[in-house]
DNA sequence: CATCTTTCTGTGAACGTGCACAGTAAAGCC
DNA sequence: GGCTTTACTGTGCACGTTCACAGAAAGATG
């Protein structure tokens, strides 16, 4: 039992591959009588396009690649990716368009992606937390067109995005701590060669300007165990501290750890704030007051950023979207 | 600039595209000469198979499409789509697959995808967290071939599938609470129409027999909101029970708020056993005593048994996997 | 030497579509 | 009535590959 082709639809409702043709990509020129009698073909026979036989006569494969960047084990404690993925399958179904997965963690995933993409066999790209310096980008760069959810920082290619505003997210919470009456306020940050990492703490830095000193400053790896680390060694180095601004709730998660252990109470001695507004801002004691980030709007103005390019615009201007203060307990 | 086609590579290494299109199956019969000139010629003018072409003669796509069934926001708060799609995309690279990823949660998602399958669009499909009775399983039955991550129930088409065994976990987590000498044991388990659900309840059941009574069961919906709603159920129900096994660690969480609320203390007074071993599981306070679950094994196996169907087995077997008992503070 | 295998090569058809083009019939216009 | 315009339809070709087949060259076997 072969699969029905548009030949059989044809000869089904009378009339030539032509005419279901043009019904099927929208043209106008089709006579309401054939416009039936092909839809009743279609129905009857169960057709439906070979996108193989489509793709190698248009020239575009229908499909969208997401390029996961992250070395390895990252994906698994991070809920943003599921938010994206979810979001960007949506957005594209409805344009007809599928999303294909691909790694890019190490070299030989790098190189396969480049393949794939240079063979032409996505419309577009999604990188998702590309590091700075990545290779992947001057290879990509006269392909398909592609975007970032998240900036990437660090290169001349620059690639359009769309990102939450991690300095003001930065800034809300310092001001909060300000506002609270804290004197010693400490800073746990991300890796300094991501964006999250460099403008978070950019934004505490704007708050305290030359109060944020260098010994008030650690640096985590957003992992829950390096936040508990950081925070550690940060007590010993000032234990004055009375505030501390997490660049990520699972990190605070860490850092509030540390600090039960070293028997600090918080929020009385010690305020904590958290970044994402994840899950784990609500399961840990006590809940965490952190930043919410726009996950889904973020994901949203990536796909659509990247459809305009798809649809042929020029040039796109990168998407920036704030974020908010979320109160709890832990500050 | 177009793409080198096959024809050109031919051209390039003095041969026919017969030869070359051998070369790149893996045929034997290539002599050592045409071997190298090809290859030179491949890498000199960067060619790549264009999939659609291919596609279009071979009656293969080269791509295996992930359904994910869950209504909606449930993606966001579990760890294990990400570890089963990082597994997934690194095995089925391996063979020259890609991954696309559909969604499946309502009516009209769930069309898209059988008419995507039904379409000759994917070599395989990966089914993940398919409820029971999802109508999807029938739509699916003659096309090709299909696996689920976890058992689906209560259907008389049967899908192969590989799993951690829930039952098993149970049955390890009351068994330590048995041998803790916990006297009045409940249980918060999962949604009663996952396998999750009824096995790990069935587990439960297995130890305690007709001591576990309906007054130390509550049901929850793998929310850490409906773990804090359960546990309060069960307190006010059955006020001197000592400990309680939860069916998920986010569960767990929301337990340890509800506990926590009432004045009871962990695991003095009420021992917690959560299940999964996910991150939230050391966020909390205190760190939970959990189920591990093989995730990354049950990953592979669920690829392996999707590879074996697509290379032409008749028949796989289910494969489930052991659990583990991890055992920290709260129990 | 004739014949048969083995190893290797090139050729033509087919896969199912979209698109350019040619063509038809009817309607509108002067 | 001739001419243009509008609405619609069918046909041939091209897209880039694989596969079946025919055939050539070289060695093995009688």
């Amino acid at each position: 039992m072969k699969r029905p082709t548009i030949h059989d639809v044809a000869a089904a409702a009378g009339v030539s591959r032509g005419t279901v043709s043009r019904l099927l990509n929208g043209d106008k020129y089709v006579s309401p009588a054939a416009r039936v009698a092909i839809e009743r073909a279609i129905s009857e026979t169960g057709y439906v396009v070979n996108r193989a036989a489509r793709s190698l006569v248009t020239q575009r494969t229908g499909s969208v690649v997401m390029v996961l960047s992250e070395p390895h084990e990252k994906l698994f404690e991070d809920p943003n990716y599921s938010t994206l993925i979810r979001v960007a399958i949506r957005m594209l179904a409805e344009r007809d368009l599928s999303l294909v997965m691909m790694l890019a963690g190490n070299e030989g995933d790098r190189e396969r992606v480049v393949r794939y993409v240079r063979g032409g066999h996505a419309d577009g790209v999604l990188l998702v937390s590309t590091h700075a310096g990545d290779p992947l980008l001057d290879a990509l760069k006269d392909g398909p067109p592609a975007v970032s959810c998240g900036p990437v920082i660090g290169r001349e290619t620059v690639i359009p995005y769309a990102a939450a505003d991690d300095r003001l997210g930065a800034r809300q919470m310092t001001e909060y701590f300000v506002r609270l009456g804290r004197k010693r306020i400490a800073m746990i940050t991300g890796p300094m060669d991501t964006p999250g990492g460099i403008q978070r703490l950019e934004g505490f830095a704007d708050v305290l300007g030359r109060r944020a000193t260098k010994r008030l400053i650690a640096h985590g790896d957003w992992t829950q165990a390096s936040g508990e680390r950081a925070m550690k060694e940060l007590l010993e180095r000032t234990p004055d501290i009375d505030a501390v601004f997490v660049a990520s709730d699972l990190m605070a998660a860490g850092a509030l750890a540390a600090l039960r252990a070293a028997g600090r109470r918080v929020p009385d001695d010690v305020a904590v704030g958290g970044f994402d507004d994840s899950s784990v801002a609500v399961s840990t004691h006590p809940p965490l007051t952190t930043i919410r980030q726009p996950l889904a709007e973020t994901a949203k103005e990536t796909v659509r950023l990247l459809l305009a390019l798809i649809d042929g615009a020029e040039h796109v201007e990168p998407v920036v979207l704030p974020t908010e203060l979320i109160i709890r307990e832990s500050a």
